[in-house]
DNA sequence: GGCACTATCAGGAATAATTCTTATTATGAA
DNA sequence: TTCATAATAAGAATTATTCCTGATAGTGCC
């Protein structure tokens, strides 16, 4: 037993004002924060959390189903407080994640249990590309090319 | 300028019989590992190799485009010593990646410029599910559902 | 209100993956 | 051989995250 085993929801358990602001903040937000990104938000509001207490609720909101803790390649993760299924769009230059509105592929997954032996449960599927802010800046620049884990 | 501006791909510099090594053996399997793994491989035939230059090497080979770097969900890097463009399934359970035959479904990218003001560069898709190995070994287990970042 | 019980907290230490630094060694050209 | 340069091993530093500890705060019961 590696971990401690909470796998799938929980109780939703008292509502403390460090997970209610957490929770506002990410309300707030159409972006996909990074807990560090979450801290210094929250940290205007309640200047004595610590990084460890946002880490903590944002695993306990996850777990009660009351936000979602998004798997993306990169090194940190994400968090979600818009809980309806959607893929992302991530910018190779300035690692900014924004989502896109689409009827998930669910057709994807179809021939894939007699190809591979896996049975399938989900998928995830990001587009990479230049964020129209990124574009502008860098009109000659070129940076770097695609991408196709 | 965060990071050294070695953006696209660089000449092949000398080769050396670690970076000989560490290519012959990501050749020779057709798992996606980690560098770590690649270090233990590495290790059984130069004992005196570091974990660090695993690690250079590894970037190195895969800026000058002989292998690639995988940038997949998960905590870990993952490499790869098949150059084709391919598709990954994850099992959740033992974090095994294994490739997916199947033809880049570009026309995901189609609409999405429009939709999002991004220049779409590529998109990476990723499975997840259990392998075989997995699902044998946990019947009734019962582990964690989908996710769907 | 006072008390026990527990969940949560802040702060900081611990861990894991990766990158960087440094002193040393190998390589190849002149 | 000599020299300049590239690459190495070892380990320190960094980054993101998790864990630990003692203090604090909320809850129900008297």
């Amino acid at each position: 037993m590696k971990k401690q085993t909470n796998s799938l929801s929980r109780q939703m358990p008292r509502m403390t004002r460090q997970r209610q602001v957490i929770l506002e903040e990410l309300g707030k937000v159409k972006s996909h924060p990074t807990a560090d990104e979450i801290y210094r938000k929250v940290r205007r509001r309640l200047p004595r959390i610590s990084l460890g207490t946002v880490y903590r609720n944002l695993e306990i909101l996850s777990d009660c189903g009351s936000i979602s803790k998004l798997d993306l390649a990169g090194r940190q993760r994400r968090f979600d407080g818009d809980l309806t299924p959607h893929y992302h769009v991530r910018c190779v230059q300035c690692e900014r994640v924004e989502d896109v509105r689409a009827e998930p592929h669910t057709e994807l997954e179809k021939s894939l249990t007699d190809a591979t032996g896996y049975r399938i449960i989900g998928h995830r599927l990001e587009f990479i590309g230049i964020c129209p802010r990124c574009q502008k800046r860098s009109h000659a620049t070129g940076r770097r090319a695609a991408a196709c884990g």
